[in-house]
DNA sequence: TCCTAAGCGAGACGGTACGTCCAGTCTTCGT
DNA sequence: ACGAAGACTGGACGTACCGTCTCGCTTAGGA
């Protein structure tokens, strides 16, 4: 089954040091910079971003302000670096149909958003989005890339089986498949569920079939 | 032709309590809550929700900062107010034909939501509503109810044509039409152009073409 | 006995002006005028001077501000005002003896300032002494100049008798009665006492007496 | 001949503590107490005490007001540190006669007290100390300590000379020697000059002179 | 008897300062 | 030679009063 999973960004960087090893000349440099993203996610999803404050974050991390700022040139910095530790690594579905590709990335989107974790989270990063060109940037490279990339794929797929059109507007099926669920999400905040995954999806089918029918 | 008109929302006031409502004292002056709302809107645009300030807004509005807490109990209904302010009320196409009428609903959202104004304003609108339930409420009743109005008539008048599938469901259309733009605008930064408009058109009239098609 | 009364200053409100002046409108309420001065001196002698606000007094008064700025062009004034209804009306002791005599004033006054109520009310008095010349002027008039007419006499008197040198420095001998008492009051803070009396009573006989002693 | 000298208050900052206190993280900025303490004088004496505000003690001293705010708990607070800056050392006349010694002491206090600087300060001072316990304990400790160590010993060496009764109540003495100038100064509002000094010393001598005369 | 001017309680007005909280930077000491 | 601790400047926060300005309502004299 497609399965997107949270994943701690964190590079193998160092599996070593389980034997009682104390570091005692050198840093734990990458012990501060987890604890402070740690904090930061912790914070983000509790308290929401505007409660979310450097000094908080450096008292929770149990780490100096200064640490905070030697790692991230500024609070959204942070904040994005933050958001990257739940990408979603989307695995592309391979179900034997487009209708089944679609519905089962469709389908894993709106477990994502439902999800009240990440629920929580999704507003304040999209003001800070709206804030920050930076963060922004990073959500979208980060959060979304993934997914044009695996709908990229799907749609090519697609398009090869003739399930869809050959002239097909890439750009445009992206965001009529992502677009409902994000406005429901971001504005109408209706609710998101199967029964908009399968209405996109099918939208989808019929209306971007082959013209030839 | 469609045209969105920026109204403003003033009303008739509550008639609603006739019975003795004569509050004592100097009565609040319209005159400092319009200058509050102007000067809250002027900065929106110009300056951005971050940089929003109640103490700039007072320098502004020539007002003192324990008038602007007399009339709203935080920044938050200031803003929400002062978004009221810019309600667009949709005139509903009617050219005779579905596309038609779609593509000019369209092409009208596409129209305003490219003007630099409102695109310099939404941002920190979307900030608002993210962090406030409040805002995001007068946000849906307002900027959103309308074009929802207009989108059911046309909706509706399409299944009556015998364009649309009778069995169409309308919360996932409202979706379709509006989700992608929104996308646009917020997630992916993307342009929101004609062809936009015409894409999200033409694949509504397919996707949604009665199945005896 | 010698006896310090605290009086009412209200006084005939001038018969002077008999020519013509009948001021158009409602008359300004003595009601008001009371219970803003009593508010004034309630709030002075429990909260201090600091505490002493224009609204509290309106509150406490049950008056609006603008009755207070209609009587009184400033705060100063008000308290100026209200300070006058506490004047001390000075008995002149007249014991048989300069020693007596002496002694009966100054124990009244130990009387009057070892007065919890008063020495609330002193300090913040000296408070706005120290910042309106105004208030200065009325303390020194109200509570002083009574003082000082009764020194006199008695200073007359005793010199009269021969107990004093007629050459006695009467604003010096005045400085010594007051002097080491409101030193006490306002700034070592020490104890006000009998044993004060006494010794500045002996200090003006011995130090004063006739050079031919 | 007899000197008052504004002396720097700075002191060996407690040795009392010797077991390991050493608080972590930076020390507070010496420097910024000082521009504090600097600023809070000059503005005292130029714009009087009513006109003193944190937030122009802030701006003049390049400080910001939470540095005020760390270093001293309150306005009065912060005053009456200001004020120990202009402590008197009081040097202890020697000129071989009382009479010369206590006429040295007055006259220097003369001087201090009709410094037109000094004078300005003064009454604020005074309210300062009215309305805050812990200022006047500071003024005591500082502005009048001096004077009072001085004062006994002049009194000490008069009594061990024969001037003066070794009886003497001290402390009634110091009221007189102290209080007549206050008084003037706070009260009356009278010349503050020789003629004083002269007459108060004069008062003693004769007043307190042993009884066997 | 009504008219009209002024005073009344109430409370909003433009301002100034308050004391607090964070952002982002800087400084010290301990490990 | 870091890193925690925390002080630094700066600026907005929301509150308290200042002295002024309306409101709708007395309260009186003069028309």
């Amino acid at each position: 089954m497609t399965r997107s999973r949270v994943v701690n960004a964190k590079k193998a960087k160092a599996p070593a040091t389980p034997p009682a090893k104390r570091p005692r000349g050198r840093p734990r440099s990458e012990a501060a910079r987890e604890a402070i993203l740690g904090a930061t996610l912790a914070l983000l999803r509790t308290a929401g971003y505007d409660a979310l404050t450097i000094e908080g974050v450096a008292e929770r991390a149990e780490v100096g302000k200064k640490t905070i700022y030697r790692h991230w040139a500024s609070k959204e910095a942070l904040i994005a670096d933050a958001v990257k530790q739940i990408v979603s690594e989307i695995e592309i579905p391979d179900t034997g149909t487009t209708k089944g590709d679609l519905l089962a990335l469709m389908r894993d989107a709106v477990r994502v958003y439902r999800d009240p974790e990440n629920a929580t989270l999704m507003p304040g990063l999209v003001a800070a989005m709206a804030r920050s060109e930076r963060i922004a940037e990073i959500v979208r490279s980060g959060f979304l890339a993934e997914r044009r990339r695996a709908i990229t794929v799907l749609l090519d797929r697609a398009v090869a089986r003739g399930d869809l059109q050959s002239t097909l507007d890439r750009e445009l099926a992206l965001d009529v498949l992502g677009g409902p669920l994000f406005y429901r999400l971001l504005i109408t905040g209706r609710a998101i569920d199967d029964r908009l995954a399968r209405g996109v999806v099918d939208l989808m089918l019929h209306g971007f079939a082959p013209h030839s029918n």
